[in-house]
DNA sequence: CATTTTGTTCAGTATTGACTGAACGATCCG
DNA sequence: CGGATCGTTCAGTCAATACTGAACAAAATG
């Protein structure tokens, strides 16, 4: 493999792992990233130096978190896995959800907590995580806003260079 | 100690656990979230049944992470700890820090790697990263106005009791 | 239907890391 | 200076879990 490649995949895994995630599915994902390529999972296995199972674990795990996409081809009867289109969104969308919880628990704790200063600490907790869900919404706008206009660019690009070459 | 203190202390743990911080850790800083006093180190390893070494490790974790406060009291030896007066933020920064560390990685990654996709894939990423960061920025200065905002509410509120009472 | 290929499940192993008790160091008090 | 009281450090233990190899299940192919 690449040096490039292996040094981005590491990181990744150990950024991935600092986040909660196992190892290899940090090297999964950074593989895919790097490569922006479909492979099989045996294929995964073999470039990672780790176990089929393993792989298969792990790439399940990547795909419940909406970070990379089974893909299936015609005429083969293996799974092929690619980096979702916009991993990035995803992973808010999963932090969402944990935000979700934490408001539930502040809520719950705003009201039953014996302690009125308590009470008052749980009930900010539940404002600022809402908030977060909120402006995590705004920001996913912002973000297709983003690429959207970041597309039109290239695109534009794409067709002056297509036109200089006619 | 109270049953809804126990029961968000301990949804407290697993909630930070899930976010990579030991155990002992989320419930030290859900029990000063919930009491909003200040405790020795001691109190806190008797509250939660924790040794004085992993109190004392676990405490000074937070203290780094900003979520909670070491305070010294005049005339008394030991250490006391506060939940932060606004632990929230605190995380966040901490966030961003992590962050940063990303943008860094997918800007090298964007100009290293071997493949024109991969390389523009981590373009994409150290973009998204950046605007996280900014947004981030944003969101922490609307929650100070929302925080300030309430607080005003509260004094109003206070005043005017305070008037039907005189 | 047997064989091959592919993905998943599972028991076992190994590694990581959280937690503890005890030793240590520092600071205050008589 | 002892003695006492804290906080921290460290070696050791224990539990959690990532990972593997092998067995298994499913599906296709000849």
């Amino acid at each position: 493999m690449d040096q490039a490649v292996q040094q981005f995949v590491e990181r990744m895994a150990l950024i991935c792992e600092k986040e909660g995630m196992p190892r290899i599915a940090g090297r999964i994902f950074g593989y895919l990233l790097a490569t922006d390529q479909t492979f099989s999972l045996e294929e995964l296995a073999e470039r990672l130096q780790a176990s089929k199972a393993s792989a298969s674990t792990n790439a399940r795990m990547l795909e419940q978190f909406g970070m990379i996409q089974r893909v299936s081809v015609l005429g083969d009867r293996r799974d092929f896995y690619r980096v979702q289109d916009d991993p990035w969104e995803q992973m808010l969308r999963v932090a969402q959800g944990r935000w979700r919880d934490m408001v539930h628990v502040f809520a719950e704790a705003s009201q039953r907590l014996p302690e009125p200063a308590g009470r008052e600490r749980a009930a900010q907790a539940e404002v600022f995580h809402a908030l977060l869900i909120r402006e995590c919404d705004a920001l996913i706008e912002r973000w297709h806003a983003l690429r959207a206009e970041e597309r039109a660019a290239q695109a534009a690009g794409a067709a002056s260079e297509t036109a200089t070459n006619s």
